[in-house]
DNA sequence: CCACTTGTGAAAATCCTGTAACCAGCAGGG
DNA sequence: CCCTGCTGGTTACAGGATTTTCACAAGTGG
């Protein structure tokens, strides 16, 4: 998709080719995030699927580590914005800026 | 329905496809609005289903949101009127312009 | 030790919400 | 015509809610 590649089996998401030094949690994030494109995923979904089982209620770990990813995000790629908020819902995924 | 999809479990409204962002209330609003299309609803029934219980006398959230909502919907489908209002009722909903 | 990751708390920044205006258009009465 | 009242469209604003970001303690492995 586009610049950004994403290879769950190889643990790597890549950029132009270049790896990108994500950590396992940030990868996981970025994988489910991505395996679902232009849909608003909630806090609940991607805790499921990155922690497994859910939240607790004042729990803020998904938000903290989409805040991680976008910056690391945001150095390979300037000026490009992939994950969106939907406040008061979730995050969204979208491989085109 | 045309260009416009509408999906309240995945708390999104498309736009060829594309996500609109909404926030929770114009989206409540819009589905509310879609569920019964070619309906003219009072202001009466869109706060109940919205908000909840019965608006306040002067009360002029629902035409506020509507305004909102029309200008989102604009910029997403220039040149159509998806929303119509009639005066002294309410507002009306309809797929095709 | 050191470098790194992870989850948590909390301050800072941002966004949403409801309300109160302000306007324009319209109809009816005088 | 000119008021007046009524209706709806839109914008501004303050308060609250939500999100973003930073700092830190604990854990891990070299």
């Amino acid at each position: 998709m586009g610049r950004l590649e994403i290879r769950p089996e190889e643990h790597a998401a890549l950029v132009d080719g270049q790896p990108l030094s994500l950590t396992v949690r940030e990868l996981q994030l970025l994988v489910s995030l991505s395996e679902h494109p232009q849909r608003i995923m909630t806090r609940e979904e991607l805790f499921a699927e990155v922690w497994g089982g859910h939240p607790r209620d004042d729990d803020r770990s998904v938000d903290v580590y989409v805040s991680r990813l976008r910056a690391k995000l945001g150095e390979a790629l300037p000026g490009r914005r992939l994950i969106h908020t939907h406040n008061g819902i979730g995050y969204r995924f979208s491989p085109d800026g």
